[in-house]
DNA sequence: GCGACAG
DNA sequence: ATCTTGTCGC
């Protein structure tokens, strides 16, 4: 009966790329359709040595980055912490979360890289394409490509490169920090991801979707929040 | 063959 | 990712 959650736990790394490569076909890169008016901020959290997994969604209203919902999800994962394939472990929660949530955001930003990697399926990618929301990457971390470092001031960026393409943008969210790394997930374009780091970019390195998300996850983690799916400043709603 | 390597 | 105090720099 409930038995529609992914399953990942069991496989080895040619089946799991494998699977990168059938649903990098579901994946696109096009500029986005609709107008945004929420977007959140996914990511993860857990106890060291643990296989526990909590994973929070945070929607914020896009206008003025306000969080108006968030759903968190506890669950396991025995996949291990691979470069590369990431999604693996913490994709199936983060798609739990997803499903919990009564209104869907026009855009999730994850904790992650989206084609900025060496198949073009980072987290963000495998996120899209599974659940068909417009996602995003924003990594503290670069995986794949070349890069140099942008200027100094606060959104400079310069391109992450293959041989042939553009696949990203290591961009300087706060003045005098190291960058961070975004690239489109799903449905929408670089420019598009571009587009919305800036907009997203407030007093600290990270965006404050991803930051809210890493926020929210650590106080339910600690049991400081409860599970499930919560709107919250109902009389903020636009 | 060697080094790099999201969270 | 997480465990943690002080400390260096702006």
């Amino acid at each position: 009966m409930e038995e529609d959650d992914l399953k990942y736990d069991e496989l080895n790394l040619a089946e799991a790329k494998a699977i990168q490569n059938e649903l990098r076909e579901r994946t696109r890169i096009e500029p986005l359709q609709n107008e945004i008016t929420t977007i959140a901020g996914a990511d993860i959290s857990l106890n060291r040595f643990s296989e526990v997994i909590f994973a929070g969604i945070v929607m914020l209203r896009y206008s003025d980055m306000q969080p108006i919902a968030y759903s968190m999800v506890e669950s396991r994962t025995s996949f291990p912490y691979v470069p590369g394939f990431l999604a693996f472990r913490e994709v199936p929660a983060l798609v739990q979360a997803l499903e919990q949530m009564s209104v869907k955001p026009d855009v999730i930003m994850v904790d992650g890289h989206g084609i900025a990697h060496p198949r073009r399926m980072g987290i963000a990618a495998h996120f899209g394409a599974l659940t068909g929301m417009a996602t995003m990457g924003c990594a503290k971390n670069i995986l794949f490509g070349k890069w140099q470092e942008p200027g100094i001031q606060k959104g400079e960026f310069s391109p992450i490169m293959t041989k042939e393409e553009i696949i990203g943008y290591a961009f300087r969210s706060k003045l005098k920090t190291n960058p961070v790394f975004v690239s489109p997930g799903n449905k929408l374009s670089l420019q598009n991801s571009l587009d919305i780091m800036q907009r997203c970019s407030g007093s600290y390195r990270l965006p404050e979707p991803t930051r809210r998300a890493h926020d929210f996850v650590n106080l339910f983690r600690t049991g400081k929040l409860e599970s499930g799916y919560h709107e919250l400043n109902p009389t903020l709603l636009f």
